[in-house]
RNA sequence: GGCGGGGUAGCCAAGUGGUAAGGCACGGCUCUGCAAAAGCUGCAUUCGUCGGUUCGAUUCCGACCCUCGCCUCCA
């Protein structure tokens, strides 16, 4: 049994085949955000997609390393930093310390590298310099460095290797920027951009006169230098399969730097979008929600996890209020097993059990199909609760379940939902009830359980006693 | 126009050439002084439409309808 996986490549799921001889080391590079704002949800279901291929071949004993770039340089970025008037790194680092809790926040495991595009400047002018002794980028008349396509075509290079290319079909250059007249062709892309003095101070030197990087070059240049010409597993958003994904194997193979007859990637992984009532979300339809959204309506990280990790990752679905409902209740559902669970085994640890894992193990390695692994998770406690309402259900026995959920959360990363301890003078709230209760006083305890109620605690009255549950 | 996804119960969502996982919601039941909470349980003769192949199709083939995305910044 092996781990398969989608690759755009071939269209089609493949075997998991790390490059590495020994099958053990993994370069996973993931586009991450452009930082002029905060991030959308959208934005963040492909960085939780990542976290989950990253967390899962951590779980399958891979040794990942795990980049994913910052992208502090860009259009907009500049724009804001003219309009606010702060440095480029001033307004970059507060986007960038909000992305970064954003992930913890949603219990994203940190990349390995977290390389920023400002830093690797020297890397891009680099690649840059190979592709033009190649002859695969020309200098165009407005100082801007272009990579040609034809002539990356004409080296016997395979431009469109992600998506189906047919230029005479497709609208290409459609709406053609007025700053980009200079290229030879429409279709060709930006390397390095000339200096502009909209730019104000965001320039660096190049041997091409003072300018920055285009879009793609600094995956490109960064995933090169921290994973090697030649590595496993690429990630992105599916809007990225063209043209930035295409463009960057252009760019990365264009400039030889692999051995001879490697790839510059050899796995390539879209994330499908996320809805809001059928269409994309988006900045430019404003159709969108931030974390910090959903967390001042009263949604959790955990939760808003739970919604992102509900289905497939190559399928579109609405994100929605009811959707969040629903993930609230399943994992109050789960939390309430597992609390149970605790109780029973009071300490008991054990091997994992092994059925669950096992089924949970075969949903993922099968292109991670996670919803089929919710099945088996709720399947699981299904019967779980079945045994525990029987009284069936052996200490060692709840043991071995924890222990098993352990294995299965270090991949789904919700945490163990440990109930909150109830402050003390509901606990002496919750006894006076009890005595009230013992003395068939229900007029008082009735009264009592309003009085918890209203501080914002149910009692749960079960066979072995009231409990108190946060509401 | 080119290319690529989708259409499965009220909602979300797996899946298989042999008669439909799971979650939410809803109904019933258990528990309870009554409740609440929790648990159990029930809930698609049917898988966009129409044809075809087959002993048998939701699953394979064809046509059609609807819908989303990429081709432009974009996760």
């Amino acid at each position: 049994m092996a781990l398969r996986l989608f690759n755009t490549l071939s269209r089609s799921v493949e075997d998991f085949i790390p490059l590495d001889p020994a099958g053990r080391a993994v370069g996973m590079y993931c586009c991450g955000p452009t930082v002029y704002d905060y991030g959308h949800i959208g934005n963040f279901r492909t960085f939780v997609f990542a976290d989950l291929v990253r967390r899962y071949l951590d779980f399958r004993g891979y040794a990942v390393t795990h980049v994913m770039n910052i992208t502090d340089v860009e259009d907009k970025i500049i724009a804001r930093v003219r309009q606010t008037g702060l440095s480029l790194r001033e307004y970059t680092g507060k986007y960038e310390q909000a992305f970064l809790e954003d992930l913890d926040l949603l219990f994203c495991r940190r990349p390995t590298h977290l390389p920023r595009a400002t830093e690797h400047i020297e890397g891009i002018i680099d690649l840059i310099g190979k592709l033009l002794a190649r002859g695969l980028a020309y200098v165009a008349g407005d100082g801007s460095v272009y990579f040609s396509i034809s002539k990356y075509r004409g080296a016997g290079c395979c431009y469109g290797q992600l998506v189906n290319l047919n230029f005479d079909e497709m609208r290409v250059g459609e709406r053609v920027k007025e700053d980009e007249y200079a290229k030879e062709a429409v279709a060709d892309f930006a390397l390095w951009k000339r200096r502009v003095p909209e730019d104000g101070a965001v320039f660096w030197p190049s041997p091409w006169g003072e300018g920055r990087p285009g879009w793609h070059i600094e995956c490109s240049a960064m995933s090169i230098r921290l994973l090697g010409p030649s590595f496993d597993l690429h990630l992105g958003g599916e809007d990225l399969v063209f043209p930035h994904h295409e463009d960057e194997i252009a760019q990365s193979e264009g400039a030889g730097v692999q051995a001879p007859g490697k790839r510059f990637v050899k796995h390539w992984m879209h994330g499908a979008h996320l809805l809001v009532e059928g269409k994309k979300m988006s900045k430019s339809l404003g159709n969108f929600f931030t974390l910090r959204d959903l967390l001042g309506k009263g949604w959790s990280g955990r939760e808003i996890r739970r919604v992102l990790l509900s289905s497939h990752y190559r399928e579109t679905f609405n994100f929605s209020t009811e959707g969040l409902q629903s993930a609230r209740a399943s994992l109050a559902r789960l939390d309430e097993c597992l609390g149970k669970l605790r109780d029973l085994a009071a300490g008991n640890a054990g091997e994992p059990e092994e059925g669950v894992v096992r089924e949970f193990i075969e949903a993922l390695d099968d292109d991670l199909n996670i919803a089929a692994a919710w099945g088996v998770v709720f399947g699981w406690v299904k019967e779980l609760n079945r045994q525990l309402a029987e009284g069936t259900l052996t200490p060692a026995k709840a043991g071995a379940a924890l222990a098993a959920w352990g294995r299965i959360d270090s991949v789904l990363g919700l945490g163990g939902g440990g109930g909150t301890e109830a402050p003390p003078e509901l606990v002496a709230l919750l006894a006076d009830r009890q005595a009230a209760r013992k003395a068939k006083d229900f007029k008082r305890s009735d009264a009592l359980r309003d009085q918890i109620k209203a501080a914002g605690w149910v009692i749960e009255d079960t066979p072995s006693g009231p409990k108190l549950k946060k509401a």
